[in-house]
DNA sequence: TGACAAGACTAAGGGCATTAGTTAGTGTAA
DNA sequence: TTACACTAACTAATGCCCTTAGTCTTGTCA
């Protein structure tokens, strides 16, 4: 039991991200942390510079995580198979870590914070790919690229705060909404 | 200078909404608003149960406002032209205040807060009366508004975090993320 | 006028983040 | 092998916030 328990950020991004899925972003508190790892609160700040740049860790392994998935979605699939299996990564990730997906609420903007800001981008660079390889002109893919993020991020949201009133058949209701943003994309070449 | 400033509970209201407007939800804390009313924190607990109470309070007037506002929006257009509006409307209200639009986003789940889900139930209703009055069955209606809830939802939400990369044609995305929301909507009778 | 209730107050506590200063292990270089 | 420096833990202390308990003043109503 020496002095030194020998803790990497690997081990409080792993902590906080166990309390975050389990009980919310907003518990993942640097003394739950702490006390989940075994050592006293201000020991963290040797490794962290706060709360806020724990938080930012997690935002950081989270953008990676749902990156990494994304590719895994999309590798092997022609462009629209790959664009759906992509939104169906998307909802099930927020459904399986809703702490990692809360940790990626509080977007940096363009100036603020570079490495985190990129890595952010990971994901939508990835469907970003898909659609132009279906000959899509950059301007027309900004435009299809926002609606289809944000009918994704507003679905699962609204999804996690069951904000949707009647429970029937939200599957249904997904699948339809992902069709209207992706059924009438004009396919060039 | 008497013992009694008078406070009510819509001085309340009033003063944590200017906050959160200005300055964020998360600002709108007791000792913020007991400050801006020239009073002492605890003294706000003889009109409001704590900061829970007090976010409860905000976010049952946002609720209101928000249901006004797409009253007045959709008041005497066809349903199309009607919902449309309302689509402007709830951009415009979450561009304007996003302290209220904030405050209504950890919404109740349906057992939870029946006064305050009631409320946060009103603006969905305003749009399923206008799809109402498209002849869509009502299994239709709820795929339908799921899907535009969630992109407005998202939209804004994004939007309210720069979370869009470039600063270009922003309403032109949001109109055409509408109108493939509502376009394909088959009319009935 | 006198009692009562509303609504302000002070005092005190607990939780959390944070900073400063201390100490104990660990590894490396003389 | 020993000394030294660095790392990473610690304790102590501060400040902010919410919250509870108890007090006192003020306006109202019988």
């Amino acid at each position: 039991m020496g002095r030194k328990a020998g803790i990497s950020i690997d081990d409080i991004v792993t902590a906080a991200a166990s309390i975050a899925d389990r009980d919310g972003l907003a518990a993942a508190t640097l003394s739950a942390v702490a006390a989940e790892l075994g050592i006293k609160t201000p020991s963290l700040y040797n490794h962290v510079p706060g709360l806020a740049g724990m938080r930012r860790e997690l935002a950081l392994h989270s953008s990676q995580l749902l990156t990494k998935l994304f590719r895994d979605a999309t590798h092997g699939h022609e462009p629209r198979e790959a664009i759906r299996a992509a939104t169906v990564a998307y909802r099930l990730f927020a459904t399986e870590h809703p702490g990692l997906y809360e940790s990626m609420l509080p977007a940096p903007k363009p100036g603020e914070d570079d490495e985190l800001y990129e890595a952010m981008a990971g994901p939508v660079r990835v469907l970003f790919d898909e659609f132009a390889k279906l000959g899509l002109t950059e301007e027309e893919a900004v435009h299809v690229i926002r609606g289809m993020r944000a009918m994704l991020h507003g679905f699962v949201d609204l999804e996690r705060k069951a904000g949707f009133g009647m429970p029937v058949e939200l599957d249904a209701s997904f699948d339809r909404a992902v069709s209207l943003m992706i059924d009438r994309i004009p396919e060039r070449t």
